[in-house]
DNA sequence: TCCTCCAACGTCAACGTTGACGTAACCAGC
DNA sequence: GCTGGTTACGTCAACGTTGACGTTGGAGGA
């Protein structure tokens, strides 16, 4: 396509050069400033527009006092991840109306890769990060934080102070799916959830802890599994749920991989309408399955908006004490969480026999 | 939390003044390049460490003779759908590879958003750039090609010449489809398909043509719905389809929200059961509905490797003619795509007597 | 008329880094 | 001793752009 190999893109000197004038008065030309007379103006647009000129950012920011890059780096778990990708295009979104682009990483919620990135952006110098904390190991984020980095922590809160954060209703919703289901006449409702480093698990857990102990029910540790990362152990972990003397009868998944999971073991046990089920985070088609799986859905995208307003609002100088913001998440009816203990049903009978 | 505002990055002559030393040697340490006594580099790295200096990539590409930011640019449709967050982890888990960071965007198939971006990124001299291109309207990436830049299409191939591209078995596997359902006895299948700019959606559309050629069924035009744009276009137009006199008893659907839109107008009209389905791409819980969704999936996770490959190759400076990789989607069966016509059923008389 | 002021330019240096090139010291070999 | 080569540095300028600060010419006022 095109045998000189790489073109040399054009430059200033380049515009200036066919238009008769200095450098800097290009420079004048293409960022609006007063000084540049009228013919001027047009003399230099119409080089500008035969050479193809586009203006380098990367020497512009070295240059200018504010030293803005006009990017900023998003570091989510895993961006295929339904969760986060969503929580992306609405932070890209909000950035874009800033005319700032993003950078985007995966930290598989591994503290190394974590850390790696984190100086990739610092070295692109981005204006800001917005960050979802890998769980466990914040040192690198509150180093980056303590060199002056604008950054805001989503879907986990610093452990470290002076930070903003937009979070979920993590525990008040557990607490209420817990609400639900016991109101239903559920006394054993198991609890499955991701890892106990995450924050997010553990806010979950002490939601049905407090759930259960608003209701006056006990715990039953045999019925809690933590620590399940992914779809497959959160299988393993509801089937063996499902081989005790005592099975729960109701299922609170604190997490949307978990949740589907734990779907899969009530499928294939057939049990899908007789436990009940309540998962934390939406996910595409729950309504089309049967029964309609319910959900304590998270705004997404109040939460990407939120976190990329504070953001920018730190990078154009916000000095304001940290923020924490926190998203209400909806509890989303469908008919799994609705489904009632067996003694209230038919075929009680043949279960209390046991 | 820094009441002095922003501090000033340590630079390379920071680092040289205390390890004193010229910026040159500090620059040699960093880059590990010869010309450093061992003890000096230590002195250098031991500086650079107490100081907390990180290099500056801005100004090192500025300067540097290859001119790289180590950085890439992807312009995706729409980032929080599933297919393209997929394909963005994809992009993304070989460029780190490569020590590359990743500029992403979504240009909301919009021919001005895409210029926009376009530029957005050119601005920030990306090495390279990969791009599903928005319908129709390759101008801007044709433009850019040939100013020089690399560039990767995923999805769907230029209309213009000289790039690379990396695209799914989207005619075959359509017609794979179609034999699949005409082999079950049907004869009546629609087509849904999204937006007739889209190549994916021709090519999708041409397979589906050479499936009923294939088998020698007629092309009912009331059976062929286009320019479905998200799932309630989808599901206006398969309502209309089963308001006819004679509705199809099998559908293809042609893109993933397309899919979404239909299934909920089976699932209304209680119809999934009795009429068939296969959707092209994949998507999560598809196995979970009743019946399984019988869908043509993508290897995305290729087509996003193949795509990142390509792009570093031609940053690399390869200079063979352009290639345009095809990766084959699988049909995998699950149920939907297996039920058969009503008179093959039971309650086929009922049908049959209008 | 002269001075002031302002608009419309230009010049210069610097942002942080590295390529090109210079130089001093040292060693091997004759 | 001198040459030639190598190693370990340093100096200088430049990448593309913009902030600080000149310079010029003409309009306007006293």
């Amino acid at each position: 396509m095109d045998p000189r190999g790489a073109r040399r893109e054009p430059t200033m000197r380049d515009v200036a050069a066919l238009a008769q004038v200095s450098t800097k008065t290009v420079s004048r030309v293409i960022n609006d400033l007063p000084g540049a007379g009228a013919e001027v103006v047009e003399r230099v647009r119409a080089a500008a527009r035969t050479l193809g000129y586009r203006p380098n950012l990367t020497a512009s920011s070295l240059r200018r006092s504010d030293r803005r890059s006009a990017t900023i780096g998003v570091l989510f778990e895993d961006l295929s991840n339904p969760f986060d990708a969503a929580l992306l295009r609405a932070v890209e979104d909000r950035a874009r109306q800033n005319g700032v682009l993003v950078l985007a990483g995966s930290s598989e919620d591994d503290p190394g890769l974590q850390r790696e990135l984190l100086t990739s952006l610092a070295t692109r110098r981005v204006d800001g990060m917005v960050v979802m904390a890998v769980g466990g190991h914040q040192d690198a984020l509150q180093q980056e934080r303590e060199r002056g980095t604008p950054m805001v922590l989503v879907d986990r809160p610093p452990t470290f102070g002076g930070t903003d954060s937009v979070t979920t209703t993590n525990r008040d919703s557990s607490r209420e799916a817990v609400l639900h289901l016991a109101g239903r006449g559920h006394r054993r409702i198991a609890f499955l959830g991701d890892r106990q480093t995450l924050w997010t698990s553990q806010e979950r857990y002490t939601g049905y802890l407090e759930g259960l102990a608003h209701t006056g029910l006990t715990l039953h540790e045999e019925l809690v599994r933590t620590d399940l990362h992914g779809p497959d152990a959160a299988a393993t972990a509801a089937a063996a749920l499902f081989d005790l003397d005592e099975p729960p009868t109701a299922m609170f998944t604190a997490q949307n991989l978990v949740t589907v999971g734990a779907m899969r073991v009530l499928r294939a046990r057939d049990l899908h309408h007789r436990v009940a089920l309540i998962g934390f985070d939406d996910f595409p088609l729950a309504d089309m399955l049967e029964p309609g799986v319910t959900v304590l859905r998270q705004d997404v995208p109040a939460l990407g908006r939120r976190a990329a307003e504070l953001i920018f609002a730190r990078i154009a100088g916000d000095q304001s004490p940290p923020t924490h913001a926190v998203v209400p998440a909806t509890l989303v009816q469908r008919g799994s969480g609705e489904l009632t203990p067996p003694h209230d049903r038919p075929d009680a009978l043949a279960h209390r026999a046991r």
